[in-house]
Order: structure tokens, then sequence, then C-alpha cells
DNA sequence: ATTGCTGCAAACTCTTTGCATGAAG
DNA sequence: CTTCATGCAAAGAGTTTGCAGCAAT
């Protein structure tokens, strides 16, 4: 994998927000200071550094995927008005894996978990 | 919102099954009785019954959207082998909620949980 | 020099929708 | 008759990809 300007303004970008953007957000952000970027090299991009681990990308959020810096484990929240996606800092709860697996006897590889919420902007 | 012979055969069918199947499962399947039935037509009465809460629309298991015709609560577990998704029988965990609202101080609406799995089939 | 990455545009997948016709009430 | 649903095909949204040229090693 070779070094390319553009695969690192992405990484540093979304390093750099707390918010979960789109590929058209984060071409658009990118665009301001790399004008000649383009979507597709957006998209191969994060594509790649998804699958490398070195960003998450988030599914099942409206209809578009969002894209995640922080590769640390948390949780996030949908706001049910704004659609806006919030971090929820909270440790991985394996007592729900272990509560399918003593309940019902399947085996649990893990869980994906998603609140619905009404952000403080909303209220 | 009128009778259609088309609607009652998707809702029937949906009820019949187990799977989780997508639009074009269900197309596909609903032709064999119902020849002359369309894939808009399908994909009008999917998103007309679940809009109605008659029938589940499944987000984020693979790319395609599923259908549940059960509507009595469960969580899903997706097969990380062959896709499949298969029911957790298992009451809606109202203490995942409490507990993010007692260490984070967020008011949870819902959460959305999804498992993964190997299913008895792939083991 | 060789390989990999880019910009561009076209293609692809899933889903929705406009329209003229036909079924339901 | 009037309204709603259908079949068909086209369009829409999000994402991926083929290709010729340029950048990195």
């Amino acid at each position: 994998m070779n070094y390319s300007k553009q695969r690192e303004a992405i990484q540093k970008y979304l390093f750099s927000v707390k918010t979960h953007p789109t590929a058209e957000t984060v071409y658009n952000e990118l665009r301001k200071t790399n004008p000649d970027i383009s979507l597709g090299t957006v998209y191969r991009n994060l594509d790649r550094l998804s699958k490398s681990g070195d960003i998450l990308r988030l599914k099942g959020f409206g209809e578009k995927d969002r894209f995640d810096g922080n590769i640390q484990h948390h949780y996030h929240a949908e706001c049910v008005k704004c659609l806006s996606v919030v971090d929820i800092f909270v440790d991985y709860m394996s007592s729900i894996d272990n509560g399918i697996k003593n309940s019902m006897g399947i085996d649990i590889l893990s869980h994906d978990l998603k609140f619905n919420i009404v952000c403080p902007k909303c209220k």
C-alpha cells in the first residue's frame, strides 16, 4: 500500500472530527483543501481504510454508510429527529452475549448495538 | 387501503416462512403461484405493510433489506458465514437502555441489537 | 522501470416512482 | 364512477469499478 496524499488527508480528517460523516461529506470537506480529489478516490480509500482496520464503517444509520476515525470500542446512538450520530462511550457489554448463550444455548461471536435517542440539540 | 390479491399473497407468504427474505426472494417465490406479479408491486406492498406495522423491515443485514412477518418482539442474529438471519426469541432487554441512562445520563428511546453467530448449518 | 493510485465517467445494485390500465368499492 | 393498486419501465440514490495517465518507490 503506497503512500498517497489523498488517503492521508481522508484519515486525518476523520480523526479530527467527532461527527460520523458520510462519504459525500468527506468528499465535500476535503475538496476545500484538496480541490482535485474525486469522489471515487474517497470511496476507494474509505473502503481500504475500513478493511485495514484504520477506520470504522458504520452501517444501518440512515441509508448512507458513515465513517468513524475512532477505532476504540464504543457504541453509537442515532437521533430520531435530526438523524445525527453520537458516540456512547461504554465498554463492550459481553454480558449481553453471555445472557443469550445461557438462555438459548447459542454461541454469540459479537453484537452490534445502536441506540435511538433525541439528541441534546433537538431537545 | 383497498384489498389486493397481491398484498394478501405477500403477507401470507411472509407469515408462513421463518426465513427473512429480501424483496427479490419474495418476488421470486410469489411468481410461482402468481406469475404476473411485478417487482414494483412487491416493493410497494412491503413498504406499505412495514409502515402500517403489519410486517418488519430489517436493515443492516447485508446490503439488502429483509422482511419479517413475525411482529412479536425478538432479536436477530446473522450467520457470519452464510449471511442467513435467524430469530433470537428473547424479550426486549430494557436493562441495557437503563444502564446507559444511569452511566451516561442520556435517555434512550430504544435500541437495535443484532448478534453475529455461526449458524447450526455452518458449524 | 514498475507498481499502485488517481480522476473521470460509466456501470452496478437496490429501491422508488410516473404513468396508463385494470380492479375494488 | 371514482379511487386505489397494478405492471411496466425508467429514474434515483449510493457505491463500485475500468481505464488511461500520473505519482511513488
